[in-house]
DNA sequence: GCGAGAATGTATGCGCTGTCAACATACCGC
DNA sequence: GCGGTATGTTGACAGCGCATACATTCTCGC
């Protein structure tokens, strides 16, 4: 037998060979001829569980934002109920910490130039995280979650973090000196997310 | 003569070709051969005037960054001297319509992975756009623009206008109801770039 | 149990990419 | 005017995503 031709879960096995790649290299530039070749399987055989190499990348993001929302979900579970303020911190030092941690995923997920915006199971997963802001907003604010203000407010926090995470994943704030380097929820302090204009 | 050997400006040309190139897709994806086409001329022509492919993209992104800087300064300049909070927000607003604007640009000059860290002019010219920004928090604060307190305060503000960009341009902001959509002085408005923590 | 068809793999090849090496042409200072 | 240098061209190479055609194995109704 020594190896069978088929390979049994290759799906998973190439997007574990893909994750690991993108864990290990911290720049993107996945190809299928690699990760064929890790998986010890022709190129082709790729196509029998992805319609493209695109398709792949998507499937992946997707993962990447389902671990991002349990990352977010289980920093707010650590920090208790002591306040929906904490809870709210804690998932943006969370979401910073997460592109840090797997910068080559994170840019995967956001940087692929709008080209994923159509796929459903990403956009799913990635309206699934932003819901999890939505509601600690929605509970910082004790209004409705579905509230255009808490909606709003909720971008707001968003972006600060999103926009944190990448400058500093793209390096632009490393060239700062340590003392002018604000922490993550210096940044996000500075939010007002309360209702009060 | 009707075609002569050398070009005259090839790298000029091509800059400019790349540049058009960007403005009229909304997906990066330039071609070298692509480029040396338009132009009219082989591909290895290129290579006389940029040593590979991603030293033209880092020079593109410099340009973008300088783009980006003068599109602030002028909004800046519009907003008049009525407040420095006003500056503040033609800054951050100047700031996400240039990313509307000119999104395969936009997304060029951040999103390379962290490759372009090394070049010396883009990191200069990204360094001169965040000053404009520092000077401006600096002003509203009354502080001096090289105090600790002003760059984090900056930071922020960069963050969130940042995050609001990328945000709307990869489409993560589409699927919302237009009522729940924020301006982006709404978002912007929402930071608190004052001393008082 | 076995034979048909679906599922999953391989082999070959196409057009595209960035890049290198070798050669051709035009310009410019002496 | 002549030589060196700047700036082009041609040709080739390896790697890429992907399509087509073919091979193997699994699965399931009879």
């Amino acid at each position: 037998m020594s190896k069978p031709y088929h390979h049994g879960n290759l799906k998973e096995a190439l997007l574990q060979a893909a994750r690991a790649r993108l864990a290990e290299t911290a720049e993107a530039d996945l190809s299928l001829r690699d990760l064929a070749a890790r998986v010890g399987v022709s190129v082709n055989a790729t196509y029998r569980h992805f319609a493209s190499k695109d398709a792949m990348l998507m499937e992946l993001a997707a993962g990447g934002f389902d671990a991002l929302r349990a990352d977010m979900l289980d920093a707010m579970a650590a920090a208790g109920a002591v306040s929906a303020v904490s809870r709210l911190n804690a998932a943006g030092e969370a979401y910073v910490a997460f592109a840090n941690r797997e910068p080559a995923l994170f840019r995967l997920m956001f940087g692929r130039g709008g080209r994923f915006k159509s796929d459903e199971r990403l956009s799913e997963a990635a309206s699934a995280t932003f819901l999890t802001l939505v509601e600690v907003v929605a509970s910082v604010r004790s209004q409705p979650p579905d509230s255009p203000d808490v909606i709003k407010a909720a971008i707001a926090s968003w972006s600060v973090v999103h926009g944190l995470a990448i400058l500093g994943l793209e390096g632009y704030l490393q060239k700062l000196p340590a003392a002018h380097r604000p922490s993550t929820r210096e940044v996000v302090a500075r939010l007002d997310v309360s209702d009060g204009e």
